[in-house]
DNA sequence: AATGGAATTTGCGTCCGCGCAAGCTTCCGG
DNA sequence: CCGGAAGCTTGCGCGGACGCAAATTCCATT
């Protein structure tokens, strides 16, 4: 890959999103770069922080286990997205595992090199803070949901967000983009994969979803939507 | 109050932690000042943004509401903490209620005035990175025991943390500074005011806390990190 | 084509926590 | 000092979602 091939890549990513060329320039002469075949391990939870990443290529899941090795799954992460914040906020840890799902490429900073870039150019710890905000939104909406809304409407409230985030039009629907089983929805609405599976079941007699191993395919938004806000 | 004493009470807030006195005074200078009285909100869900504030002194509860009136409550606020850091992130809206519990006061700084002096001062950004990283953080770890834990643990961790955050020595144990409901823990919790009422009555009879209108006293505090954790 | 593992489906019994309702206590304002 | 509102407690019945278990389907690999 090119130089400018390479800036115009880092261009893109919300992290650097806006910033001159001439400071892409020396982010990139810092960079690491890192692959992470599928199936594995970017960062453990637990893990000492020692550097951020963007994703270039590649698809990565976010989760994060208790002490009785329950986990949720926090988000999924696509090209042009930060993997690793703690090394920007100061953490001495990592709060969570991040898999990859298909062989991803990502450039990658020190934690010391990339608080260092960041004292220097404000544009990019501003950032850093709209993208945190960002994801500290989706997570109180999360939260909110949790408490208030019933199993059916968490579960409907997030395939219409995986759709939206990764939704690829097909003649049946809207399918999602990446392997996605019962299990994983399970882990990203708190219930069990024999609840999501029932659900599923039920949309499907109903016609508003198509479903399969790993699969999911929106037929009907609409209906979702209806499921998702309220009613009853 | 005399500009060097507001200096010192600016110097240990969380957002201008370690920075040097002259970007205080600056921040002192754009500063205005807010007060709002018990039971009045200073920032309303839904409202554009306009913005950010620091409690100089007073406690604050931030919640969020639902489309059907059902609300979360996200967190407390004392002094040296930030409100309405949509301000800081680029929202347009408030995405919570900000409402004052006590008498508060609060220095503030428009949207438009915080982002220069923010862009220009990368201290202060910083700051912001390690502020949201730690709240993200938290809401993380609610997300977690929303989706995995039963409601008695939930109450458990709750009740600990808040006695952490505002805990207060005294004969019969460590008492919550400010006056909690069991509406309040269901809405922090995820449950019923019902539900957090009897799980306190079942605590008060085996001498685990004592608990009035509005009060909870933390009589052992080991016997709730037991409950939290595990122990099914 | 066969095989083994992973993912999914579905039935059944159970129970945690909710919803409703009634009654009680505490506090505050007039 | 009184009345009303706000907060708390508790009983009762119900049901949504879980847990367990077994069967089935799908897929990758050989």
């Amino acid at each position: 890959m090119g130089h400018q091939v390479d800036l115009d890549i880092l261009k893109r990513t919300e992290l650097l999103q806006g910033v001159p060329d001439a400071v892409l320039s020396e982010f990139l002469a810092a960079a690491l770069r890192r692959r992470v075949a599928a199936g594995e391990a970017l960062i453990n939870q637990g893990d000492p922080v020692d550097a951020v990443f963007v994703v270039i290529v590649g698809r990565l899941r976010v989760s994060q286990t208790n002490s009785e090795g329950q986990q949720i799954i926090i988000r999924y992460l696509g090209p042009g997205q930060i993997a690793g914040y703690s090394a920007l906020t100061g953490g001495d840890v990592h709060p969570g595992t991040v898999l990859a799902l298909e062989d991803s490429h990502l450039f990658g900073w020190s934690s010391a090199v990339f608080q260092e870039l960041m004292a220097r150019h404000s544009a990019i710890a501003i950032n850093v803070v709209k993208v945190l905000g960002a994801r500290y939104n989706e997570v109180k909406i999360r939260l909110r949901q949790m408490s208030t809304e019933r199993v059916e409407q968490r579960i409907a409230s997030t395939v219409l967000r995986l759709a939206e985030q990764a939704g690829h039009r097909t003649a049946r629907g809207i399918e999602i983009a990446f392997p996605l089983s019962r299990q994983d929805l399970a882990e990203m609405t708190g219930t069990t994969l024999h609840t999501v599976s029932r659900t599923l079941s039920a949309w499907e007699e109903k016609g508003i979803v198509t479903s399969g191993r790993r699969r999911v395919v929106v037929a009907q938004a609409d209906a979702l939507k209806a499921i998702a806000s309220a009613e009853k």
